[in-house]
DNA sequence: CGATACCTTGATCGATCTCAATGTCGGTGG
DNA sequence: CCACCGACATTGAGATCGATCAAGGTATCG
């Protein structure tokens, strides 16, 4: 039993779930909450590094990340899902693992739908957060396009700690943080070995440091500054154009 | 006003559109289709190297792309778009280019809001198109961060060319693909000069030629190898049905 | 023809990978 | 309490892939 028992915490009742204003069903009005329930099939415990197999989930507590195999055998992290998250299991041999023991909410793909019927909004909602995902894909694929290790860190630092900040998760000076060096590693296509060094790098100049779970953001605006964060349009005259027909 | 006509077509009536088999509203009933023209303001010719500024739109001919600056200048293709895509330019700095010559109907968000709303199947169909963005993004990320330059390359062939056979562009041989060199190497995160001799390569071994806006697929099995392709499962849309009447 | 856009090739440089140790820390069994 | 172990972090040195710089080459077009 000793290993049986977890600080983390199960979802309770749809009513009083901390993490609903963050979710998908945000857009349920609470005179309505007991639909949801009816969507909700089950719930479950994960043990950090632990697959799951559950098609559509939203986390309640723990993280996650979804990852595919490369053919030789390397891997590459698709996504982290933080509470609130809506996770989708896809059939593209993509996998879903818990980074830290988890719960969630097990949903019905069919009663989901029907919900969605019968509540537009609630399928504007799902529509937003897959929006939200392809921003995020977008902003990582510019990264590993176009921005060196270091960049790439600072840049995926400062948005996971965006968005912990908007879910309540620490404050301006950091936030807790569960990743280790090879799920950052493996997120931004580096070596261990070379995320390691950035992450040095980022501590050296006094910018951030990630250690033990913690993320403390120290100077934001340099790393802002390092990640390539554009705040403003930049000039764009000089530009390198494009070829033209 | 010789400069002014164009052999790429506008579209026409919604009723007799050629694309709609793969486009947004392929749901709507052919009984229903009047109701696509008041979510439709209008239609537009966008020369190559034009950008596109209106909201959302449905391709109809020609390609287009979507892409964002880094802070120094260079600049990253997030997606490639074909005709029956639905775009949509987002608010967070990226871009949206006509690739070719092309043309495409103008949607009202709020009209096609409203839609969506009095359908469901159409706002399934909207939520299907961006799991397609998203699993397509996946894919290129898992390609910047773990395949090398002839991989990469090889990798985007292959997708192209099935999203072509999907609509009915080209055959197993090839397909007409207008891409330049730079489109490929600001897609993959490579320079021009190594974008070239990754396409060298894979003409070499005789598994591919990308030439004068023609990509010849040589050596289908070959290309996979090298592409490091999982054959993948075509996506589980959530419940895109015909709309009822 | 000259200009422009695009493609190709070669040489050098550098960021990052790979391989190989070493260090640290918390736990665990003797 | 100590010795050991496993998981993770760190550091160093050499190897590589791809960037950059620098020319050419080709085709199209006015």
């Amino acid at each position: 039993m000793s290993r049986n028992t977890s600080l983390t915490p199960l979802p309770g009742a749809c009513a009083a779930c901390a993490v609903r204003p963050f979710a998908l069903f945000r857009v349920v009005p609470q005179a309505r909450v007991g639909e949801i329930a009816r969507v909700r099939t089950g719930v479950r415990l994960v043990r950090a590094g632990e697959a799951i197999r559950d098609g559509v989930f939203t986390l309640y507590a723990g993280w996650a990340f979804s990852w595919t195999a490369t053919p030789d055998g390397r891997r590459q992290v698709l996504d982290f899902h933080l509470p609130g998250d809506l996770v989708e299991r896809t059939e593209d041999g993509a996998e879903v693992e818990a980074l830290t023991d988890a719960s969630f909410c097990i949903l019905s793909r069919d009663r989901l739908c029907d919900f969605m019927a019968r509540e537009t909004s609630l399928a504007l909602s799902y529509a937003d957060g897959l929006s939200r995902d392809r921003a995020r894909l977008r902003e990582r694929l510019t990264s590993l396009g176009r921005r060196d290790a270091v960049g790439r860190v600072a840049h995926l630092l400062i948005e996971l700690h965006g968005r912990l900040l908007r879910r309540g998760g620490g404050d301006a000076k950091g936030a807790a943080v569960p990743l280790k060096q090879a799920h950052i590693a493996d997120a931004l296509g580096l070596s261990v070995e070379h995320a390691n060094r950035a992450l040095a790098v980022l501590r050296k100049d006094g910018l951030a440091s990630l250690q033990k779970g913690r993320l403390d953001i120290l100077d934001r605006e340099g790393l802002e500054e390092v990640a390539g964060w554009a705040p403003l349009p930049a000039p764009q005259p000089l530009a390198p154009r494009m070829m033209a027909g």
